[in-house]
DNA sequence: CTGAATTTAGGTCAATTGTCCTATTTAATA
DNA sequence: TATTAAATAGGACAATTGACCTAAATTCAG
């Protein structure tokens, strides 16, 4: 049956990348090995390279695994609520949602975009996408809200401010300042006035 | 001559801690290598292992220069000016200051800690103290300026933003994104109120 | 100057890296 | 079933890593 090949093929394929993606994430890109993924996944190095010929590819493989993950996180988000506000709230808590794993490894796109920054790696650019998709789609949420000439400054604002608690609540491995923040943060989502352009929300 | 035997040893060690000062903030820690550091102070492979037994000491070594410069820095800062504003400005201006650099490779501080974390690495604790330092210093500018109970978590705030801002900048390679933040920033500090403790701010 | 101590140079080592290759096994087709 | 194509296993490779060692050079005290 063709399909069922086809279907292995890209269920190995699907499980390196898994893989590999998870190991990016708590252990870098670079201090990742062939051998590690491949253990990982438990077939052998052979068979690896012949999914993969170069540690750019499976780089490549996971960012865009990631890209279609976050898509689809955040299509489910617009989804759940008409509310930019509702909306907005899913996006802080994240934070809580993946806090022991951002405790000890830190934000998974922050870290690697940061790691390639370094590696001055040709991907750094697909990297930077992961940041984008977030940004725009705040942006949207934003400008529903009537903040259409400061949306984007206040999508950036909340990335900023996601990136920076992930990296002291990792750094001080303290699950307090993540809780503390993001607490602080739905009260500010809560507090905020919309703009005068909110009437006009359903263009969005 | 014992004291140029003396000077000279501790120039060579300090040559190399201040070569791989750099180098990891440039290419982080597990990307710099033995040959990389050396070469970048001229001197052999042998001559480097005199000085450091394992890279870990090296990283040690780093650390604490880190730490030293950091001190000097927030030393002179609180020496240049009595008023807690002007001190806490003077932390908010670091990224601009360092505008090129964090552009590139980030916040030598937040990438370390990030990088240390995935590795498990046992000098993670050594990093924390760093963002450890500029906590207390900006705690105790924001406890002179009337906000005893709040201070620790305003100079959370500050650490965090910066880290979000560096990650950010460095993301998108967009220095407008720093200098935008940075003076929002400078805005919120003029406007901050000073809390009902201020008067007494001469006894810190 | 001579001898001892410190500092440096450069070679060696085992382990690991990413890459590549060739057999063998498995699956699909005719 | 026989043939072909796809998938896997595992070995080999050159290069690089951190670590270690020894011999030469430099420095300084007596």
């Amino acid at each position: 049956m063709v399909q069922n090949m086809v279907a292995n093929r890209k269920k190995t394929r699907c499980d390196i990348v898994e893989a590999a993606n998870i190991l990016f994430y708590h252990h870098g890109y670079e201090h990742t090995s062939f051998a590690d993924i491949a253990e990982n996944v438990k077939i052998s190095r052979g068979n690896f390279y012949y999914h993969f010929k170069t540690k750019d590819e499976i780089l490549d493989a996971v960012i865009a695994l990631r890209l279609a993950e976050t898509r689809s996180m955040i299509a489910q988000w617009t989804d759940q609520s008409d509310a930019p506000k509702e909306r907005i709230r899913h996006f802080i808590n994240i934070l809580k949602r993946h806090q022991s794993k951002i405790l000890l490894y830190g934000c998974p796109v922050g870290s690697l975009t940061l790691e390639l920054a370094k590696l001055n790696h040709p991907a750094q650019k697909d990297a930077q996408a992961l940041f984008s998709v977030f940004r725009h789609w705040l942006c949207q949420q934003f400008t529903a809200l009537g903040h259409g000439e400061n949306a984007d400054k206040l999508a950036l604002d909340l990335l900023v401010w996601s990136q920076g608690v992930a990296t002291l609540a990792s750094a001080f491995q303290d699950e307090a300042i993540l809780a503390q923040e993001v607490a602080k943060k739905e009260a500010w989502l809560e507090q905020i006035k919309p703009g005068f352009l909110e009437k006009h929300r359903s263009f969005i």
